[in-house]
Order: structure tokens, then C-alpha cells, then sequence
DNA sequence: CGGATGAGTATAGTTTATATATCCATCATC
DNA sequence: GATGATGGATATATAAACTATACTCATCCG
């Protein structure tokens, strides 16, 4: 079977499971085919997977049979949402959307500058090659108040939930740091590399953080955070790059979680607080 | 054009944008068509987009021109590391990877428990049909230590950046509540509605919240902050679902940037406070 | 009871793709 | 500097996929 027929097939799949329904229209165009090919996808569909389609006269819509079975996708909550975030404006363009009937839903606004697409690709490249970059960066750093070029080399991409950053060596203060991607603003003469991906310690090694319930919960309610995290014993363990283990604390609220916040808002602690403190430490220095 | 043959030019100028080249052997194993069609498929984007291809005999790869012009495709940096964190396993299948040589990249872990598929699907069919639904939801609040059925009239999903929830009203509550999806274990009959989605005020208002450069920064910070959220006169509106208001905080940590963190960390502050937190408090009552 | 809508199907013709084969250039290796 | 491996271009014949057009049928709406 040529893809694009299979492209199709799994989309009158998608459809059927995650709207309930669908109609040659929706084929037409979504691929632009023309509408007796529609009809013969919907019969197709019927051959190769019997029985998980119904015809309602009444709606005039192909629904899905009660005992419905996906051939051509394994369904995944995680995959419409993210067809979800897609329609919402999110990535524009990563994927088709193939949602028609979408409930109306909302994700937080993450206020931020946009990453420039050729500033990416430029570290991309100096990524594949081994090569180091300059980049134009607008360090927060207050002994750098004016953007300024910096020569770096680059080995990986990292987020850290709210953004995208570079991984890099940096030339100037001779040690492995974080380059947001955002503050990037341009790019210019790729060089010599100035050490070895393999050298940045701090991005190979993971530290496993041992998570537990938050103490501050009732009985009931930490066995419910246990279940949740799928704990053992009443510990999960998690690993994390020591890079990126101080944006782990920053972003599960974990620093402040016992000082701050309402118990019922923050499940989990860190249960090894003392290596995780001395892990956090040596990637800080 | 067919829809096909479109897809497959397209790809052959994400990779030729994004990895610098392609060869035949790319389009074979992306979309499974013959080597001489992959053949022609290049000497077509040759002929569609003019002068952007070039192949380097020695490499034994088609490479961008200098002066590459994207016609199949708007460069994106968000596309691009959309399909990055797809390539992580982020998504699972809602957009095909079209990365070869990815760099090595890495996201955050965050640890929790799956979304049901089936009851996604069955909360969206309430939500379609403008109907209530039962859900076995395990609450985090102290006077519900199991996880109990309740009557729900669900409307809209969201996000805050975290996990989805269920924006619905509470038939055990009288009152429009978020129902984490993951806590979700299972739904049963659908059933009248018990309020409709326009009733939800908290959903549908939204607040303005202005957010300035963080004072404790110094001056020239603070201007390259201004920039970062494209500011105008020092101040950057973010409308915000006022049912989203509480997320919002918590994931920018404004509530607690002020006292705990290190003020380069937080860039922004919100400069409404009074009427953020009045609203929130509206929000939370 | 029309009329609109959406589905199914048949025909003829076009486009796209395959399989197979042959040829060519480059490069690494002996 | 011959040899083989690799990747690309092209030709031919054939098959599959798809389009355009046309006609039929069933259901629902006003």
C-alpha cells in the first residue's frame, strides 16, 4: 500500500476514534482528493479493518462501531493532545492537524521572544560538524549589559520546560554553560572547537532524585501521590542530567514547596535532599 | 500536485533547511517509494524551486544553495524543535519525525501518570455533545481520601503547562471546577447537562496582566528584558483566562520571585498586583 | 412533495509510481 | 591505477492510484 494511502487510512482511524465520526468530505479535505476516492478510502478502510465502521443515514456520517479496533494507530491520549496544542497555534506546522471538532480548550501563554530560524540552524550545523560559532548573545549577567559576541561551542539542545537553550562550551569563561536560545540574536564564523562534547561532565552525568509524597499530606492522600508517580515503597526515582537539575527544582517548585506553597498543590518532595543539594551544588559551581 | 508528492517536496526542504542535505536514500526510507521516484522527486524540486539545490558529488549528498529560498515551507524554529522533542518520544505519533541528525538534545523529566485514552475520549464526546458524564476521579482533597464517581458537565480542556485538566462543572459542587485528566481513572453514563459551557464565567474572562522587568534588576537588564517580551513603555499585557490565573503564577513563580529568587532569574514581575490579586482572589473563591 | 445533501459506482483517461535494467561519476582500497 | 562499492540519472514497460464526469439512490428538511 502507497503511504499516502495509509496516511489516509489512519486518518478516518483517528478520526473515528477520537471525533466519533467522519464523512468523505472530511477526507477531501484534509488531502485533497477527489470525492470518489474518498469513497473508495472509506471502502478500503472497511476491507482492511471489518466491522469498525457504521454508516448513520441519519447523520449522514461514518461512526465508529461500539466495539471499535484501531488497526492503523495505537490510540494515545497524549497524541491528540498534542494534534490539540497543534490547532491551538502552538508549533504551526510540525504536523497536520486532524482535528475537526475540537472542544474549545486554552494552554497558559508562556510570554517570550521568538527563536530566530537561522540562528538555529547556524548552531545546528556547528552541532553536526564539531565546530565552535560566535554568537551575538544578550547575556543577564550584570558585568554584561549589552548583547556581545561570544565564540562557543555548541553540542546540545536542552529545555527546560519554558524554553529551548544551547548547550555549549563557552570560549570566553572556559567552561560548559546554557545559551537560551531566544538571546541568541545572530550568528557568524564557525572555528576550531574549543573542547569536546564528551568533556561536559555536567551534561553526561544524572543524578537520580529520589521523589516522595510531601509529608504535609494526610495518610490517604500521599498513598494517592504514590500511585500517581507510580512509587515503590513510597520513593520514585527520577534521573536528571546534573545540567539541568537546578531548572528540575525551579520548575516542580521543589525549592519552595515546603515553605510556600499548600501542601495539596505540591504532591512531592525530594527525598534525598542532602545528596541533591551537594549534586545541585557541583552543577552550580 | 498531489497531496503526496507535495509532502515529499516539502520534506526535502526541511532537510535541506534544517540538516544542511539529502540524499535518495532519505526519501526511500521516509515514505517508502522506489529509488528512481525518489530520483525524480529531487529533479522536481529542482524544477519547482530553481537553483536551491545543489549536490556535492564528493559528500554524495544534495545540498543547500547559499542562497536557499524556501518555497515548500516557512522556516520555523519552533517546527523544528517540535519535531525534536517528538523525536525524544515527547508525543508519540502525532507528527511523523523528519529529523535525521538530530543534535543530542534533552528535556525535562516530568514524572507522572498517563492519560486514559478511553476516558479522554469519552470526556470529549460529553463535550461534543454538550452532555454530563461520570468520572471516578481521585481528588486531592482531604475530605475525599478515595477516589469516588462524580457527575461532571465538562466544556473545555486546558493546559498549564504541566498536565491537562477538564474544565467542568461539578454536579456535587454547584460550581465550574479544573479535573486533573490523569487523576481520571474511569467514566460511565452520560446524562443531562448540569450547566452550560457559557455559565462558566471564570473560563470565558480574562484578565490583563501587566508584566514589567523585574526592579531588583539593573537598568541596562531591565531594557534587554523589555525587548525579550517586546515591552512598550516598560510594560507587557498577557491576557490571561482568569481560570488559568492561578497557573500562571505558580509556573512564572511570580508569587514568590520577589522573596526567593535570585532576581536574574526572574525576569518579570507583575506590575498590577493590586487587580492580579483581587482577580485571583475572584478566581479561587 | 420537491430540493438539497451525501453516498456509491461506472467509465475513460491521466498521473504517479514500480520494477528492472543500464550507465556514469566518485571515492576508498588494495 | 585497476577494482568494487556507493549513489545518482535515465529509459522502458507495466501497474496502481487518482481525476473528472456522469448517473443513481437514500435521507432529511422545509
Amino acid at each position: 500500500m502507497r503511504w499516502g494511502v495509509e496516511k489516509r487510512l489512519e486518518f478516518i482511524e483517528f478520526r473515528l476514534f477520537w471525533e466519533g465520526g467522519i464523512n468523505r468530505a472530511d477526507i477531501v479535505d484534509q488531502f485533497s482528493v477527489s470525492v470518489p476516492q474518498a469513497s473508495k478510502d472509506l471502502t478500503l478502510y472497511e476491507e482492511k479493518a471489518p466491522g469498525n465502521l457504521i454508516y448513520d443515514k441519519s447523520a449522514k456520517l461514518y461512526k465508529a462501531a461500539d466495539d471499535f479496533k484501531p488497526v492503523f494507530m495505537q490510540p494515545s491520549a497524549s497524541t491528540y493532545l498534542a494534534h490539540l496544542r497543534e490547532a491551538n497555534g502552538g508549533t504551526a506546522g510540525a504536523t497536520d492537524v486532524w482535528l475537526a471538532s475540537a472542544p474549545e480548550h486554552d494552554a497558559l501563554p508562556i510570554p517570550h521572544r521568538r527563536v530566530d530560524a537561522e540562528v538555529l540552524r547556524d548552531v545546528l550545523k556547528a552541532v553536526r560538524d564539531g565546530r565552535s560559532i560566535e554568537v551575538f548573545y544578550q547575556s543577564m549577567s550584570a558585568k554584561r549589559p549589552a548583547p556581545e559576541w561570544r565564540p562557543v561551542t555548541p553540542h546540545a539542545l536542552g529545555n527546560d520546560g519554558l524554553r529551548w537553550h544551547v548547550r555549549a562550551f563557552c570560549h570566553v569563561d572556559h567552561k560548559f554553560k546554557d545559551f537560551i536560545l531566544s538571546r541568541c540574536i545572530k550568528t557568524q564564523k564557525h572555528g576550531l572547537p574549543g573542547a569536546s562534547a564528551s568533556d561536559d561532565m555536567l551534561w553526561h552525568d544524572r543524578f537520580a532524585v529520589a521523589l516522595a509524597p510531601n509529608p504535609a499530606l494526610s495518610e490517604s492522600q500521599q498513598s494517592i501521590i504514590a500511585q500517581d508517580y507510580e512509587m515503590k515503597n513510597g520513593r520514585a526515582e527520577v534521573m536528571v542530567r546534573k545540567a539541568m537539575l537546578y531548572y528540575f527544582q525551579k520548575r516542580l517548585r521543589l525549592d519552595i514547596a515546603d515553605k510556600l506553597d499548600n501542601p495539596h498543590e505540591i504532591p512531592v518532595v525530594v527525598s534525598n535532599r542532602a545528596a541533591f543539594d551537594a549534586a545541585l551544588a557541583e552543577a552550580m559551581a
